[in-house]
RNA sequence: GCGGGCGUGGCGAAAUAGGAAUACGCGGCAGGUUUAGGUCCUGUUGGUGGAAACACCGUGGGGGUUCGAGUCCCCCCGCCCGCACCA
């Protein structure tokens, strides 16, 4: 390089150069440590991004949503406060044995190359994580809590195992949670979900469903409310009664649960579940092949073809018959497949006239039809609509007249006097299923005994950790591939000593995400999954930044664990997360990137192209966070011109009046009121903006602030005081520090240029000069009839009837009246006056 | 079907508490700098009419409340998301 040449590169914005240099400093200077020092008299604040999961490098989607967290995040720290914004990986799962089987390699192996390469292009996209507290859910240091916690849920009868219809992926080779189960399909692979009877181990999160519900309120206003209300639909809570019916031939009464009580007495026959043990046991002998053949046929059909509703009623006819507790009635009792087995008791009493399900089946099978609310609407046997619920009751005994709310209260208090039955709130959510016949995950610490039963692993025993099973076959089999590992199934029991089994089931993922939050507040500590006093210090977590996709799995099973852990006594508070930040999607030409679809966007190539600084900013500016951005409508070099145009101007700024001497530490200088006072003006403006926009999340407009302010300075340097006048630099200076919270390498150089070191993230937030906000005059409208005719400049403290005056003055308004009476004057000193006139 | 959200220039989007519609950016147009292109800088850019001043229209459509509505209320249309035989 020529000596000219090297004098122009110096003039000229250069992210590439910028980046290294200031990424090699940054390593050494890790700004952002987080204190966990008690006489820290700083105010805590707890920020973190949903961690991600380690296929490969970073993408487009993480770019956008730690630009976010990292925005944030920073300008917490500019703002004085003791920040903590930790980073981790959820890094069991199936990708990774899937990758080690085609490799023939070990999961551990893909899974932490991937950390590397993801951590280092997250210090490469400068975000300002404490990288001492980086976790991974697979190091044994991790999950052995997820064992201690399992046992802790053991111990309480909260998570146990039983027998049932399950979710099984014919893929993944693996059952799944009720919440990975997508319109029928695997979450993971999209493949077509079946159901299979198998013992398995869940979460016994059905207990927890009201506090779920109730607490979701204090949420109200902190978290999306979208997201609130996915989880109050998911929890699904319906109030409405149990109802016990004896079944001719069987001694104990069966139980249905419904929501209508109050058209009891328009029950006309009594509906199980096919494929529920009940249906068998209801059943008369000489109808069970019958029963059964039909069972054959339902199991036929996958989900997606049960659920389809235009779907024509089938069932079959058991034989026998229940007392309706209420009038005696006999009325037939019917399998069929629209009834679930595992919702309410897996038995209904179908009432046709006000149930559209009911009355479907019913004119299938020519079942009868008894009106019990009096309607406007025709009668449902003929049209085949049913009626809905509110009108007076008839046909029913002691209801006949009330409305559906009063005949509701009396049926339930006429069921609890003769023990008939009792008020009743029913869920649609189900305990969580956490066992999963896969490799790469948390092995469960339980050893079953052929004497003792299942016994716990004892706590001096943890973790289990996974055997090596290197060079074994991990490819799916339907049973874990643990249990191909001899050596660590056969263990002595630890009660009675004699041979048991290692459980060979490894846990869910998510039961390692529902608490990593917890663990970042001391990610070393041995005692237990955290320290209590470093939780108590740190969490909640008050700000979550991460995708809506989380909306039910991760964020309820979250929210269930942390009201585990707070009844157990480990944890003062009962909600996870304070405030949650939903980022949009990044796609591309409408619709989401995918490998079919050919219309990916490597981020890689997007840094290298356009630079770390202008793809962070591409990402702020295009849209407000929670909405998603169309990488085809953006246009990053926009953001190069502009951070170009702030370096500058910081150039300008250093080459016009180069700073005396180096201001350690960093601080603003203070202006003491001089230079341009327009400018000034500006600048503080922008401060007390650009503050209350971040606080309120709306970063793309903050933006718009920060280029408006460097329009501001740039006119102020070529056709005003030049850039030698102490405002400019004053407008530079905190350009640079609001700019770091989006564009850091960026805000580091003009910082530096500006004079200052070690890093602008020791600046400090500028201090609003609340006179310079104070505005001289004020553009006032006028209206006539609503209409703007003219403006004045008036004093912010004009007076009503002085504006007034002056406004029926104003040319404009004397023009468009053109003679009208005036009728009323609408005065809002100092902004606006509406005259109305006619 | 049920529940929720959203419709603003050619495009991404702004608009404290009902008070200047379209901030900021992209794109377009014009000019300056430049040998040229690019870069950079400046101006301009909702529609219609007009030389201009200015007038009229304009936030999916229709109605309403109000001195005043992108914003509040009612009806409709369109798009998006969630749930979906949940008794």
């Amino acid at each position: 390089m020529t000596v000219a040449e090297s004098a122009e590169a110096a003039q000229r914005y250069d992210p590439r150069t910028i980046q290294e240099k200031w990424l090699d400093r940054w390593v050494k200077l890790d700004p952002f440590r987080a204190s966990d020092d008690p006489a820290d008299a700083r105010e805590r604040a707890y920020l973190v991004d949903m961690f991600p999961y380690p296929s490969g490098d970073l993408h487009m989607g993480h770019a956008e949503a730690y630009a976010i967290g990292d925005a944030i995040a920073r300008f917490w720290f500019q703002r004085g406060l003791n920040v903590l914004h930790p980073i981790g990986w959820d890094a069991f799962g199936l990708p990774a044995e899937n990758a080690a089987i085609r490799n023939n390699a070990h999961p551990a192996d893909w899974t932490y190359a991937n950390i590397e390469t993801q951590a280092e292009s997250f210090r490469r996209y400068a975000v300002s994580f404490d990288w001492s507290r980086r976790l991974a859910t697979c190091d044994p240091g991790y999950y052995h809590w997820n064992q201690w916690l399992f046992l802790r849920f053991y111990e309480r009868g909260l998570a146990y195992r039983k027998g049932g219809y399950v979710n099984w992926c014919p893929k993944d080779q693996t059952v799944l949670a009720n919440e990975q189960v997508i319109n029928g399909r695997c979450e993971r692979c999209g493949t077509e979900v079946v159901r299979r009877m198998l013992t398995q181990w869940y979460f016994k999160i059905t207990s927890y469903a009201d506090q779920l519900l109730a607490d979701a309120a204090e949420l109200e206003g902190r978290w999306p409310e979208r997201v609130l209300l996915m989880q109050r639909n998911w929890i699904g809570r319906s109030e409405g009664a149990e109802v016990h019916f004896v079944v001719e031939g069987r001694d104990e009464p069966v139980t249905v649960f419904t929501t209508r009580p109050d058209t009891l007495y328009g029950a006309t026959f009594f509906v199980v579940a096919a494929d529920s043990p009940l249906a068998e046991q209801l059943c008369a002998p000489d109808r069970l092949a019958e029963l059964r053949d039909y069972v054959t046929e339902v199991r036929k059909l996958t989900d997606i073809e049960r659920q389809d509703t235009a779907r024509q009623k089938t069932g079959v006819f058991l034989g026998t018959y229940a007392i309706n507790p209420v009038n005696d009635e006999r009325i037939p009792v019917w399998a069929a497949d629209y009834v679930l087995p595992d919702y309410g008791t897996g038995a209904i009493m179908a009432v046709p006239a006000h149930d559209q399900r009911d009355l479907d089946f019913a004119r299938t099978f020519g079942l009868p039809v008894r009106v019990v609310v009096e309607t406007d609407q025709p009668d449902p046997a003929e049209t085949g609509i049913a009626t809905p619920g509110d009108g007076k009751l008839i046909n029913s005994g002691p209801l006949n007249g009330l409305d559906k709310t009063a005949a509701i209260a009396k049926i339930i208090q006429i069921l609890e006097e003769k023990g008939l039955g009792r008020a009743a709130v029913n869920y649609r959510l189900r305990d969580w299923l956490v066992s999963r016949q896969r490799f790469w995950g948390t092995p469960i610490p339980i050893i079953h005994c052929p004497s003792c039963g299942e016994v716990p692993v004892p706590e001096e025993e943890l973790p289990v950790v996974l055997p090596d099973l290197r060079g074994h076959d991990l490819a799916p089999k339907g049973v874990s591939p643990l249990a191909a590992a001899a050596d660590w199934v056969n263990v002595p029991c630890p009660k009675c000593g004699e041979p048991a089994k290692r459980d060979t089931d490894t846990m869910d993922t998510f039961v390692d995400s529902s608490w990593y939050f917890l663990r970042y507040c001391s990610p070393g500590f041995t005692g237990g999954p955290f320290n209590p006093d470093d939780v108590r210090r740190w969490a909640p977590v008050d700000l979550y930044v991460g995708g809506v996709e989380h909306a039910i799995l991760h964020l309820l099973y979250s929210r269930f664990f942390i009201k585990v852990l707070h009844d157990i006594g480990m944890i003062d508070f009962r909600e996870p997360f304070t405030r949650l930040l939903n980022q949009g999607q990044v796609i591309n030409g409408g619709k989401a990137m995918s490998k079919s679809l050919g219309n990916g966007v490597d981020l890689g190539q997007q840094l290298a192209r356009h630079g770390v600084d202008a793809i962070r900013l591409t990402m702020i500016f295009a849209s407000p966070p929670e909405d998603d951005i169309d990488w085809a409508d953006v246009n990053p070099d926009a953001m190069v011109k502009f951070l170009g145009r702030v370096w500058r101007l910081a150039a300008d700024v250093a080459a016009a009046a180069p700073a005396p001497g180096t201001a350690a530490g960093g601080d603003i200088r203070p202006n003491e009121g001089h230079g341009d006072t327009e400018l000034r003006r500006v600048t503080h403006r922008a401060i007390d903006e650009v503050t209350r926009l971040v606080e309120a999340y709306r970063l793309n407009v903050a933006v718009a602030r920060l280029m408006e302010l460097v329009s501001a300075a740039r006119k102020t340097i070529d056709a005003g005081p030049g850039a030698s006048d102490p405002a400019v630099r004053e407008a530079v200076e905190v350009l640079a520090v609001l700019l770091s919270l989006f564009a850091p390498y960026t805000a580091e150089e003009c910082w530096e240029l500006l004079g200052h070191e070690p890093s602008v993230a020791k600046a400090g937030w500028p201090a609003v000069d609340p006179a310079l906000l104070v505005r001289e005059s004020v553009t006032c409208v006028v209206q006539v009839n609503g209409k703007v005719r003219d403006r004045l400049e008036v004093q912010p403290e004009i007076t009503e009837d002085e504006l007034r005056e002056r406004a029926l003055a104003a040319p404009g308004v004397i023009r468009a009246l053109d003679g009208q009476p005036i009728r009323k004057v609408i005065v809002r000193a100092p902004k606006l006056v509406n005259v109305v006139a006619g």
